[in-house]
DNA sequence: CAGTGGTCTAGACCACGGT
DNA sequence: CCGTGGTCTAGACCACTGA
């Protein structure tokens, strides 16, 4: 990491995360951090605002700064994590079979979700996901082929966002997801260990790149017993 | 509003919504929006900061401040916002039917939901909204009665959020939600136009004052078809 | 190259909590 | 009263973009 305010950010979460600084307990002052790391009081107050953002801590004006007893480790599906650092993190025996690959024309409704016109070429990807050997998950990518020029088996069975952030170059900045439940399909049916289960948890995402480009649209159906969403919400200010 | 800074994001957040300020098109950089306002650029950027940070502009670097095209009408059911204050912006016939309150004490899965002893006193309020007409939710809240000493039907038919950070002068700060499906139990039959569906989306939530303390634990029961999640999220910094 | 946003500093004053 | 975090300022340097 390359900023000082990161750096201390990293250190002081990786300490809350690996249970060094116990929740419940207040964090030094801004003033003593200031001599601790050497730095200006902005730099850390931007380090504690992180941290705040993020669940870590409570400021309290005229008392300090708190860590908060959030149990991290449930399920961080919040944010924008992919399968693969999820799985890894979660410690899952996690397996991705490649259903499809291939350069397709977009119909009306993926011309809607890209916001790209009839000739322009998608990358579309549909995987299964295998956890603890059940089929869990159905993964239907479709990525902009303006953005991606080109993709191969061997890059969608490990990560195709590490791919496109390492290999590419690309950022990916933020993304806008949408839970709903609906009634499985017969592909559902058909990839999908779904035990009887009528119903899946259908997860539909865009995603942006740093510039403000959409190039990616996602459709995740997860098996409902299966599926757990956790966000951590700060109460918006208010407008008016 | 108090500060330079919100009264700023406010503006401009404000003529995003209105539509004054168009989508894809470029805000005044900085140092322009510093004549404009007469404040310091550490405060312009504070804006900024809010504007990004809730999806309005994307900021890049070299380049400036462009505003997103999210469609910020659909579901804003992300962040925390209560019911009542939902449905009026959507513009819902909504109504709300108290079916329970009563003070109560915990069994266990409370005492760990709500952190607390087996003699301490809870409130408990059992709520079926209705949404044109039909029984679409099954809201049950506890609170802590030592932050929430007394509570009436009238206040529970209105606005709980309301009567707490008004009246009771309590300030609300983040919760932590947690989505899942489960199979449709006899209570949620028995008080939900369920249609047929077998499953209900649950979101249990744990709600913090702006000191940390936890003081209410909410579990909200919906018909799987209406209900829906829409979350905008940026990537994280990565740690290590 | 000039203009943009990103980081960092040093100092000031304020509002709040606890003593 | 002092110590806390919250706001605001003025100025510096850097990294990146685009002409």
């Amino acid at each position: 990491m390359n900023t000082k305010y990161l750096n201390i950010y990293n250190e002081i979460a990786g300490n809350i995360e690996k249970g060094e600084i116990k929740p419940n307990t207040k964090l030094p002052s801004e003033n003593e951090l200031v001599k601790k790391y050497s730095v200006s009081r902005d730099t850390i107050r931007k380090a504690l605002n992180l941290l705040e953002q993020y669940g870590y801590i409570q400021k309290i004006r005229g008392k300090g700064s708190y860590v908060i007893d959030i149990n991290r480790f449930d399920f961080p599906v919040s944010g924008l994590v992919s399968f693969k650092e999820l799985s890894e993190k979660m410690g899952m025996k996690a397996n991705t079979i490649l259903e499809e690959l291939q350069i397709i024309k977009p119909d009306k409704y993926l011309m809607n979700q890209l916001k790209i016109k009839e000739n322009d070429d998608i990358w579309k990807v549909v995987r299964i996901r295998e956890i603890d050997g059940k089929k869990i998950i159905l993964d239907k990518d479709f990525f902009n082929k303006s953005f991606v020029p080109s993709l191969t088996e061997d890059i969608c069975k490990d990560s195709i966002y590490e791919y496109i952030e390492n290999k590419l170059g690309l950022c990916i900045s933020f993304s806008k997801k949408e839970i709903t439940v609906e009634n499985a399909t017969k592909e559902d049916k058909k990839y999908l260990d779904l035990q009887g289960y009528n119903m899946v948890v259908v997860v539909k995402s865009h995603i942006y790149l740093d510039d403000a480009n959409l190039f990616q649209y996602n459709e995740s159906r997860h098996r409902p017993d299966k599926f757990k969403f956790v966000d951590f919400a700060r109460r918006k200010k208010l407008m008016e």
